[in-house]
DNA sequence: TCCTTGCGTGCAAACGATTGCAACCGATCG
DNA sequence: CGATCGGTTGCAATCGTTTGCACGCAAGGA
């Protein structure tokens, strides 16, 4: 801990003036080599960093995006602001993060404080409810939306569409004709989709789509294991692999057999789903590419384009253990 | 997206001057209650909002706080940061998170750039190296390491001697004598801690420990298991749960039962080893709690105390089905 | 020699908020 | 009726940096 070093302490230390210094160090071309020499080699002595602060409160922009997420121990949230992460400290900007806990009065003020700091904002996967976000676009900044089309901010999402279908045509080219979907939160605008989706597939292709209700977590596909034993379908779909491997741990601690007596996949593929017993099939998407393309829009946008198209990703189906061949008959116990 | 109000608009549209407009706010007690009440309303209806850049650059302290953690995937740094961020947003601080990859090099970077913008660090888990570490703590404002015993900064860690004893103690209990250790990354100080404190307290308790590399993740943990199958450990103790269930799941392809012919246990107890199979016998650990006595140490700090003596959280084990009875003879194939 | 030209430099004004200090007001007291 | 005082309010300085503008000075042309 030391003392913070001014302009002006450079300044005077190189017999000059503040402004002298600001150029010789920002690289202005009105300023002649050498004193642009000595200035630089004196900051440099005395260790002057710049106040961020006072400098970004000059130039009059935030260097900052804010960015909301429902839960930070969730590697596909985690993955994301990997990507976002990387892609804006490029672009000279830094991230403010902040973490709803699921709770969309929670993630509202998030965007209130956030708001205060930044110039732009990120809502990934937003709990908001419709209300909600329109307040957040009402904010004097732009908004990108991760994983949820709104009009009047930039989106980026998967394409749960393709998502839903790539599931579906695996099931039933096991044969599998009575798929259960055990969901995700109900303030998920992604667990919506997938419902959406699934149904639209699955009349199509003419599978009968049961659903109940579930959560995020290992613990929420636990929950569900009695439920889905007693339905009748051959095959579930999780949520997400983190709802799919607590699923897969009730089955194995009541002696089910996956996937010969059950089927089951899922959204997302995370790392540790190729490392459940059996491992997951499930649906791999580029999370942190999410992010790289937020930032993307973002910067178009605040380069006083207007918002581009919705960038949309499609997945891809990683078929592992978890899945296999219908059984003729509806299990019987 | 609206245009930004400011300080001296709502005193216009208020019809008095701006110092008055900010005491107002700020709930100075030598202003007038009709005032405050007028210009509060007149704030209200404007939707002002202070800009909170310029308030913190005329009140001189950053209230930002820089930490660096290796992974923002993993669960048990998401989980730290967790904490720290509740306590840290309830001391009117935010945070700003940066993440080194698990590169000491970037991490350094990192450090060099965040101080630029944050009123004091904290590190989780550093993976800087002796030098690199007497750089940060050279910088301008106060450090805490999160899992890292250093001088001259706070200190809040787990207590990995008595973590060791109770996995070491829980093993020979169920008979085993023979005990492999997966480490982490070789830049982990707390792979470095769990390696020592294993053998001392595998001294004590007269366990043969032997030691091999391993990682971070699930893959390192399952490229470990033919080398596990060889050794001749009847239990092993994994640097964490990623690497642990990485490790049944070789072991499931592989045909070897858990726990009959091996047993594993691990570290951290983050909540998806709940539900690998067979559930993972693991040290949980408070990680929120260890962002919030971090938090502490560093308000005390800035209020001008000395640092505190480090904190250490003793954790607790989680006994599950992968750790079981040891064989009475090594397994032979 | 004087005036232009142009480069290099410093002065001072911003950015938006906070705050010490002085000014002002009405009321009370001598 | 004038001085004093307590309670409110506004003026202006300030935080550290950037930047428009004006100034000084040397060189070159008339």
């Amino acid at each position: 801990m030391a003392e913070r070093v001014r302009l002006i302490d450079v300044a005077r230390e190189a017999g000059t003036s503040v402004s002298t210094v600001s150029r010789a160090l920002n690289g202005s071309d009105l300023i002649s080599p050498e004193v642009v020499a000595h200035v630089r080699a004196v900051a440099g002595q005395l260790g002057y960093r710049a106040d961020k602060r006072a400098q970004e409160f000059k130039l009059g922009r935030p260097l900052t995006v804010g960015v909301t997420v429902p839960d930070l121990t969730n590697p596909f949230f985690s993955e994301v602001l990997k990507g976002l992460n990387a892609s804006a400290r490029a672009g000279g900007y830094r991230l403010l993060i902040g973490e709803s806990s699921e709770d969309p009065a929670e993630e509202l003020r998030l965007v209130d404080e956030l708001v205060d700091y930044s110039g732009a904002l990120v809502l990934c996967s937003s709990r908001l409810t419709r209300a909600g976000l329109e307040k957040a676009l009402a904010q004097p900044v732009p908004v990108v939306c991760i994983n949820r089309t709104v009009k009047n901010a930039g989106v980026v999402a998967i394409d749960y569409r393709a998502a839903s279908r790539l599931l579906l045509e695996h099931l039933t080219g096991l044969g599998h004709r009575r798929v259960l979907y055990v969901g995700g939160p109900a303030t998920s605008w992604s667990d919506g989709e997938r419902r959406r989706t699934l149904r639209r597939t699955a009349r199509a292709l003419d599978v009968t789509l049961d659903e109940i209700d579930g959560g995020w977590s290992g613990n929420h596909g636990y929950d569900a294991g009695p439920t889905v034993l007693h339905s009748r379908a051959t095959a579930v779909i999780t949520f997400n692999d983190l709802v799919g491997i607590g699923l897969l741990s009730w089955m194995y601690d009541n002696g089910v057999e996956v996937p010969s007596e059950l089927s089951v996949a899922s959204y997302d593929d995370i790392p540790i789903a190729a490392y459940s017993r059996p491992p997951l099939t499930s649906l791999r998407n580029e999370r942190a590419k999410l992010g790289e393309l937020a930032w993307e829009q973002l910067t178009k946008r605040l380069g006083g384009a207007d918002w581009p198209a919705p960038d949309l990703l499609t997945p891809e189906l990683v078929v592992r253990a978890s899945t296999g061949p219908a059984r003729r008959r509806a299990r019987i116990r």
